[in-house]
DNA sequence: GCAAAAGTGTTCAATGTACACCCATGC
DNA sequence: GCATGGGTGTACATTGAACACTTTTGC
């Protein structure tokens, strides 16, 4: 059944893969993982995370691989996203793609090369300066964009992008990065406050030059006792 | 790597099939569509209808074509739900399968039973009163359920259960129905009327030892309009 | 004292919720 | 005339949105 001048034998299997959407904020920007690949196809491209799922493992448990592999971080938001699986997004191949998407804090990530043979570079990029990405890359990031706003909107995912301890400004301005809107400080601070989810801490960031701010914890008691209601 | 005794061959390649979860409403209960096996693994037993993806077809198309091949059913609600692979789903081998759900008319329906070597018998099923399934289907269809409830909470999509014209009183049923709880009739009411998704038939039912209900329809054009709203 | 960011309340609009009675029909 | 489901409106609570000035600090 040809498509496109291509040929596809019917009785091939299909590969599957998952593929793994790493975000974090460094910089006051969303910014998402990249690894640069060497080989073919798209040899020299950057693309997100990703492998081949081992026979003996769920899909969440090689989501988890290929994030460990990457960053060494554990413990991470990690929610599958969409499963793609045109027949022309892998040249020359059939191959089923399971997107997975990560929320990572930036002080938790140790960054690794550990695969030379299939990697050469691994690099934080802002969402907002994609370079030309393999395969269906840009349509997975930009639907795991549309997720993590969506998933914002109903329970505060953004605790996982932030250190331990941040100001209401930080939160705030994760939040406007997710949601590409700006907030009104005020309501902002009122509706987090009133969800019980922070822990107010009696401490304050040292800055030069202005007012020190209170600094503030997700209360993880309060939120895991919220999960049903905020993840269902 | 073995799991739970069983030697996975890490060389083998995965198979990958998609499973549909066909969904209406029939004699006020949510009923959802099963086959009855005719071949081992779990022979005899029901399933939600499925098949595997041929490799020249995208998964949309995939389902489509199950969907279809079950139903003789076009043009409806389908979405993709969420791809399930863990490794002991299948018994004796390693199956991927996407998932996806799709509601439908009652009155649109010529069930069909395509290919007898591989089903028996196709019937609906109430989801209150499933019988034992098959494989991991009885997850995936309470998954499925779950997601029309979010759904439906956003965007009216029970218009794809009710037949063409229908009265209020019917609506409210098949809303109380998936979200399985009761609603006030007036808020009901008025909360739908708002919205301007209804056309007011000049028409009422005609039926015995009661007041005739006006006769309502999807105004398929302010629908069409509100996609982008409703479905983001 | 000034620049720079932190912090703080009130008003109004919109939306959701609770609630009870009359109406039209077939028998 | 009565049983059955159809149809209707108001009051209250909750939530979200708009909006501007004072405070603390380092220099």
């Amino acid at each position: 059944m040809p498509i496109n001048n291509i040929n596809f034998k019917e009785t091939k299997t299909h590969e599957v893969t998952v593929d793994v959407v790493i975000m974090t904020i460094v910089k006051d920007e969303l910014q998402v993982l990249l690894v640069k690949r060497v080989n073919e196809p798209f040899k020299g491209r950057w693309a997100i995370p990703g492998g081949f799922i081992r026979l003996s493992e769920n899909l969440d448990d090689a989501a988890l691989r290929i994030l460990k592999e990457k960053t060494s971080v554990q413990n991470i938001y990690l929610e599958q996203l969409y499963t793609f699986g045109d027949p022309l997004r892998y040249p020359n191949s059939r191959v089923i793609t399971c997107a997975y998407y990560a929320l990572i804090r930036a002080e938790d990530i140790n960054i690794q090369v550990t695969n030379k043979e299939e990697v050469s570079e691994v690099q934080w990029h802002s969402v907002s300066k994609l370079p030309p990405l393999a395969f269906d890359h840009k349509e997975i990031i930009e639907y795991s964009l549309k997720r993590t706003r969506e998933r914002l909107e109903l329970c505060p995912v953004a605790f996982q992008l932030l250190p331990k301890k941040f100001t209401l400004t930080e939160l705030q301005k994760s939040y406007e990065l997710i949601l590409k809107t700006e907030l009104d400080k005020r309501n902002f601070r009122k509706k987090m406050l009133s969800q019980n989810i922070l822990r107010e801490l009696n401490e304050y960031t040292k800055t030069n030059s202005k007012r020190p701010a209170q600094l503030y914890s997700f209360d993880t008691i309060t939120l895991d006792s919220k999960r049903g209601h905020f993840f269902s």
